[in-house]
DNA sequence: CTGTTAGCGCGTTCAC
DNA sequence: GTGAACGCGCTAACAG
């Protein structure tokens, strides 16, 4: 059906060699040769078949990714970050979406094994040591992103700072009720998603520095998910005693909270700060004060690495850790005294 | 390095064929072979070549997704139903992201011929008649979701009904000053969206049919995106005689209507009245009245039509339109008297 | 400069 | 049931 490079060579009257050298822009080739097989490629609307180019080469030119509900917005943009480094090297980009732990186990294993990709990004997700292991057995390249594990390259934010500056903020602003909504615990184990929990831990130490006992009927979690979070946050908003500021884990959460000072009636800021966390697209349309961080930006350097990586495996070890900003909007304002 | 199928039949002592048979569970092997090809591969860590496997089988067990601005809510969800399609079928998902004029005809023209894969859907591109030839002398199975092309198969909605839809809604609760806000013409030209237009086409026609003149200087085109729709909103009501509704040929694009509104200090939907298009997630937490389309689904039942294109590409072409509903929410009301 | 040949790893015939 | 050839389309190494 579709021309072969065989059928080029024949109809041009050279040999296999000639043609690919042409493919291949090899210089050891006659203008005159290069010329008439050219023609006769044009003529026979031949293309050469990736997969036998794969496969001669022993290179797949591709990359996969597995990145947990690719729709949420920070996702995306990371993966929009990712899309645009590798383009412009030359590499497609395979993704795998994450919506079970069954899944996640799944792609983990299989998508390093099956050796379709020349080198693979895992977003927000930190494989557990004996995953590290068995992807290391694999000798596949591997950068991780917004994700950590020992003896595996990544890129991320310092969480824990990252919510501690949040945190401080608020306390800054006067607050010393101050709630917080993250991911779910189970979830969290089950998925293995670190940053909520970093970030949980930089609000207990910027409240225990600050002289603020943290108080767990403060601390709730649930499924990332605009709704949830809505629920928590109104549960603890009628606490008898309930907070003054609110700190939610992600911006998506942080508008679940929106939602749930709408629905009892608090003015925010008046009455509640709200912060959140990612400075997604819609949060400077929310006027949300967050914590910034380079999302797209995570991508690219993921892919760097990533790529040094599949040129040199031997590429020593490195982390790099991306800046984060406050971003201070209209959610949030010192409290009425 | 990586052990192959001969290091498997040596260790075992089979031949090549057995491991095979093994490999793809066929019926043909005895069990106690089977089970020391079973321990030999545990033993090894052999997995198939995935590259080698395509090679020979002539098939990539891949699909690949062209798609402009990927982070656009309404593609990304698109984007999600093919994944999970894709994934339920055995498929894997390679993207290319579209966002400028020239990368769309590189794609459009590359993708097909590298042989990467075994089907491509395109999305909201339509190709022109000469990309559609080109297209099919490549012989690959294509769909296009969310875009229409003659000869080529696709999964839509009807756009121009879905326009008018929003504007009889409008016209009903009393409004006569009605704008529009889309895609720049250039752009569409570009690009060639056409959703936009079409949806301009309905918003003409209801215009007509209910015996109000569509007047130029309430229609207006830009850069699709929330901050160039409020640009051209904050102009469209700033006319002497500005419209008292705008139906917006997209979600992003009404939020930024919203702003506009807010801009200028017009209550929602009090003095203005703003619907959308797509029903994005946001569109709820909003409670922007909009056009509700079936964003996943779109992406699933594409999938389903090249799947069965792949298996049998002699199918008759076949076209399939999404259903679209009125989703009536609080920023449109009736006109004040 | 150019033609020829040997694999790349696997599925699929065939004979046994 | 099982093993041993052959071929998928291409690149790279070699011989000319």
């Amino acid at each position: 059906m579709a021309a072969t490079i065989r059928d080029v060579a024949r109809v041009a009257g050279v040999g296999l060699g000639t043609v690919s050298r042409v493919i291949n822009n090899s210089p050891l080739v006659s203008q005159a040769t290069r010329q008439r097989v050219l023609d006769v490629i044009a003529e026979l609307r031949y293309n050469p078949s990736q997969i036998a180019r794969s496969f001669s080469l022993g290179k797949t030119l591709t990359v996969a990714t597995i990145a947990p509900f690719f729709t949420r917005p920070s996702v995306v943009e990371r993966l929009r970050g990712i899309e645009a480094a590798l383009a412009s090297g030359g590499y497609a980009l395979v993704v795998f979406n994450v919506e079970t732990r069954a899944r996640r186990d799944n792609c983990l294993r299989d998508v390093p094994r099956s050796q379709r990709a020349d080198g693979l990004l895992i977003i927000s997700l930190a494989p557990q040591p004996d995953e590290v292991l068995a992807l290391q057995e694999t000798r596949l390249p591997v950068v991780l992103i917004d994700a950590y594990a020992d003896s595996l390259p990544g890129v991320t934010i310092d969480d824990v700072a990252g919510g501690a500056l949040a945190t401080e903020y608020l306390i800054a602003l006067g607050h010393r009720r101050i709630g917080f909504i993250g991911d779910l615990i189970a979830d969290e184990m089950s998925f293995n998603f670190t940053s909520s929990r970093h970030r949980l831990e930089g609000y207990q130490q910027a409240l225990v520095a600050a002289g603020i006992p943290p108080r767990d009927e403060y601390q709730r979690h649930g499924l990332h998910g605009r709704y949830e979070a809505r629920v928590l946050a109104r549960d603890l908003l009628e606490l008898p005693e309930p907070p003054t500021a609110l700190f939610a884990a992600s911006d998506t959460q942080a508008m679940g909270v929106l939602e749930a000072a709408r629905d009892l009636n608090l003015a925010v800021p008046d009455q509640l700060s709200v912060i959140g966390f990612d400075d997604i697209d819609v949060a400077e349309y929310l006027g949300l004060t967050t914590i910034r961080q380079l999302l797209f930006e995570s991508g690219e350097r993921g892919v760097e690495l990533l790529l040094k990586r599949i040129a040199n495996p031997a590429t020593k070890l490195e982390r790099e850790y991306l800046p984060i900003e406050l971003i201070a909007r209209g959610t949030t304002r010192r409290i009425a005294r």
